[in-house]
DNA sequence: GCTCGGATTGGCT
DNA sequence: GCCAATCCGAGCG
């Protein structure tokens, strides 16, 4: 029989969901989290399946936006729908999906992708073979995936950000947030249990 | 205006 | 397990 002709990169990408448009984001901050779990996120056609997030929200201590807006964190008090990138400890870039509504000041930390589209192009950005560890914390899938400053306050239903859904059910699983001072009893962290691609495994 | 420390990561002991 | 890298917001004076 004839062989089969194979897909440089995205052989092992799921078929894509509907698109998630920006009405999905204006809900509360613990819906859309856990809806975002298997959803598909990329940017410029490089990404993967999300498995991991955290949701902040604005009465939250550990929140960027507890004490109010500031010149860093202006994108969560606008619509939902767009995206939150800030510097992490001087060196990385971290993204947020703004949620909920005008004001409320509410986001998810995207924090692990499984990866399946582009994987030549986000090995050659983190210099790194493994594929498990290419997005399996919050700076890593920025730097996989080519995010910083300039996607600051971008839309998600736009290019260069696609979204999405799910397009099988997934079992959810809830934990404390990751590598947080304040507010660290909150079991605010969304995934999938078991992934071999998460910046930690969740606890038994 | 100065100091402190963080929603992190990777390298070394 | 420990720690440096490196920027900027927050808190205090």
């Amino acid at each position: 029989m004839a062989p089969r002709k194979l897909r440089s990169s995205n052989a092992s990408a799921p078929r894509l969901g509907k698109p998630l448009k920006r009405a999905f984001f204006g809900r509360s901050v613990h819906e859309v989290a856990p809806d975002l779990i298997g959803a598909t996120m990329l940017v410029g056609g490089v990404g993967g399946t999300i498995v991991e997030v955290e949701a902040y929200h604005h009465t939250d201590p550990a929140a960027h936006s507890y004490r109010g807006p500031t010149q860093r964190n202006r994108v969560m008090f606008g619509p939902p729908g767009f995206a939150y990138v800030y510097r992490s400890y001087g060196i990385h870039w971290c993204v947020n999906f703004v949620c909920e509504e005008e004001g409320s000041a509410s986001a998810v930390l995207i924090r692990a992708l499984a990866p399946t589209h582009g994987i030549g192009a986000m090995r050659r950005r983190r210099h790194l073979v493994d594929v498990h560890a290419l997005c399996s914390g919050p700076g890593k899938l920025t730097e996989a995936l080519g995010i910083t400053i300039d996607h600051n306050a971008l839309p998600l239903d736009r290019p260069p950000i696609a979204l999405h859904a799910r397009t099988a059910d997934v079992e959810v699983a809830t934990g404390i947030r990751i590598g947080i001072t304040k507010a660290v009893e909150l079991p605010w962290r969304y995934g999938v249990k078991g992934s071999k691609f998460l910046s930690k495994p969740f606890p038994k």
